[in-house]
DNA sequence: AAAGGGGTCAACCGCCCGACA
DNA sequence: GTGTCGGGCGGTTGACCCCTT
């Protein structure tokens, strides 16, 4: 079954390409169109294989490439895309005029990966990581018998709660996931603890939300601004409604939808970055191999919507990333 | 100035699938 | 049903670059 491999074979070059072989396959594809990749190379000159050739081509040559930095609302939209679809670069970057799969998942795995593992986010789930809400149990089960509110704070059934909330949206369905990226809300990824505020990653179906409204033990959630940047009606109602506690979620195949009519609103879209970029106040940013630039695009944020629990002054959650 | 360590990204690899003879 | 072809996919590699020491 399938073909042999090809590009060791019979001689053929490997490696970086030439300017020249550049040309001589732009050359040949201008006048006879691409396709038949097995038959071009010979065609055209060239010591490659057909497959050297399509990716060269595809991945670099193209005319509608477009080359240079990705921006903020590209940026957004892979994210959001990634939760739906996962590694289907191809399938992202059909959403993505001008860019290709390799460079998408190129990008995904240098940059963005990275400024969600900064914000405490997994990158494959989307969700917040579990391991610190482990972190979080170890915290309870030192204080909960020394500190009343820490007891109520860090109620066992609550983390239990929250993490089988939060492991069930590992398995769910892509709406759950779409939820995720929607909403995710979060303070500062290089200081996520800041003060006395721990950042709330909300997400789940109306059900997850109604048990943790009915728990006693859940700490007072707030939110500074619940008015949603959705003049363009990109984000779901869901964070409209969300006003302190859970007032209803109410996500359906819509919000797919909109992840996958999501391309068609770029020119205009509202950006989103203030969910899942970082306020300007940010201090040392981890990578220290981060341009300029990549520290200006991580700071970007909007000061609103901006979910919070009221952490008791005397708990010291500094660090906890 | 030089070494080395880490980040980036173009290119390659291996596998898979659908179409077709 | 089987083999071949054309093409696409995600994962990985390695050369190059830049920054730090």
């Amino acid at each position: 079954m399938g073909k042999p491999p090809g590009c060791d074979k019979n001689g053929l070059k490997k490696g970086p390409w030439t300017a020249e072989e550049d040309q001589k396959l732009i050359d040949y594809i201008q006048k006879h169109g691409h396709g038949r990749w097995r038959t071009l190379p010979k065609n055209a000159g060239l010591k490659r294989c057909g497959k050297s050739c399509r990716l060269r081509w595809t991945n670099y040559l193209r005319p509608d490439i477009k080359r240079g930095k990705f921006s903020i609302e590209e940026d957004e939209v892979i994210i959001q895309l990634h939760s739906v679809l996962g590694n289907k670069w191809s399938a992202i970057a059909a959403r993505l005029p001008g860019r290709t799969d390799n460079e998408i998942k190129n990008y995904w795995n240098t940059h963005i990966k990275k400024k969600l593992l900064r914000m405490g986010i997994d990158p494959v789930t989307h969700a917040p990581r579990l391991d610190l809400l482990e972190l979080s149990s170890l915290l309870s089960s030192s204080l909960y018998n020394t500190a009343g509110f820490v007891g109520s704070m860090f109620n066992p059934s609550f983390l239990s709660l929250a993490t089988a909330f939060l492991s069930s949206n590992q398995t769910k369905n892509l709406e759950i996931n779409n939820l995720a990226g929607n909403i995710q809300q979060i303070q500062n990824p290089y200081e996520p603890y800041q003060g006395n505020q721990v950042p709330v990653i909300t997400q789940g179906s109306q059900a997850d939300l109604n048990q943790f409204s009915a728990n006693p033990g859940l700490p007072n959630l707030r939110q500074i601004d619940n008015t949603v940047s959705d003049s363009k009606g990109f984000l779901p109602t869901t964070i409209q409604n969300i006003n302190g506690y859970n007032h209803g979620f109410n996500l359906g195949d819509q919000n797919l939808q909109q992840v996958c009519t999501f391309s068609e609103k770029i020119p205009n879209m509202v950006p989103f970055g203030s969910l899942l970029s970082t306020p300007s106040s940010s201090s040392t940013p981890l990578n220290n191999g981060s341009s300029t630039e990549d520290i200006e695009r991580d700071s970007y944020c909007s000061s609103n919507n901006m979910l919070i629990f009221d952490v008791p002054k005397g708990l010291n959650v500094n660090g906890c990333m």
